[in-house]
DNA sequence: AATTTTAATGCAACCGGGTTGCAAAGTTTA
DNA sequence: TAAACTTTGCAACCCGGTTGCATTAAAATT
């Protein structure tokens, strides 16, 4: 095969198989983030366990990053071409509780934290809830 | 019975029973926030429905609040005498990646994020990790 | 004080998300 | 082609959380 999904697989050392090119193309026309259990539905017949390793794959490679949102599934979501997943990388991302699905607000940076003396800082997770602008109108 | 704890439990309008006391003493004295299944391991013998049921009345009446640190278990710490639990009173909570230890940054508050147009704002939940003053030296 | 009503507790069972061991199927390399 | 390695599917398991229900304890009523 020789779609544009197999080539970022590629381009990430992933090798493309059938299964990895049907779960990026979900993730890619995903609009919000989605759960593992989510994705399992996604498909007709797949096996949680597979798709499970290459959402942790997909991870690994930096294709995509997981947030909690406190739903009490870790939710997924394709990297900006431009993320690393490096901390300035990071950003807000938004739970609707209407209609329960967590965006990235990939525009809103996390705002920098003045730890305590003698703390030090690796990442941070920030979930905002709300009503998102669909559910509002 | 009529000590302190009776008499918090008393103010908040909690039936303070001797399972409660225990519970609330527990809480009082940790310096960080604590799982259930932590506190089932506090005591020898103790059902964890009913330690589940203590917290939930507890966060209920503002007693405690809850942090998800995505650890995988819910963390709760005492509320200050000062909170009401409204959205003025979040801060920020640390979870340090050494002793695996999560603490209100109590002084902290989460900072205000402009949304997006038509996005309205209920609560938020943030969470840095990194290395606590403790595990730093 | 005895009885009725209400609330808390303990136990067991269950749920859902996540994770792992292992054998089968598929790929790559030699 | 044969050997080595990787991915997949299945099943089983773990763990935190949650609920139904009978028992016990406490509070209210008589
Ligand atoms: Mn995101
Ligand atoms: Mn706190
Ligand atoms: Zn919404
Ligand atoms: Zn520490």
């Amino acid at each position: 095969m020789n779609n544009e999904f197999d080539n970022k697989l590629k381009s990430r050392n992933i090798k493309p198989t059938a299964m990895r090119e049907l779960v990026l193309k979900v993730l890619t026309e995903q609009m919000t983030t989605i759960s593992l259990p989510e994705l399992e539905q996604k498909f007709d017949r797949a096996d949680k366990a597979t798709l499970y390793r290459t959402l942790k794959t997909f991870e690994e490679s930096k294709l995509i990053h997981s947030v909690d949102d406190g739903s009490g599934a870790m939710k997924y979501a394709i990297c900006q071409d431009s993320c690393h997943c490096n901390p300035e990388d990071l950003h807000v991302h938004f739970l609707c509780t209407k209609c329960k699905q967590t965006s990235c607000l990939s525009e809103i940076p996390v705002p920098e934290i003045n730890l305590p003396d003698n703390f030090s800082f690796e990442s941070v997770n920030m979930v905002v809830k709300g009503i998102c602008s669909n559910c509002k109108k």
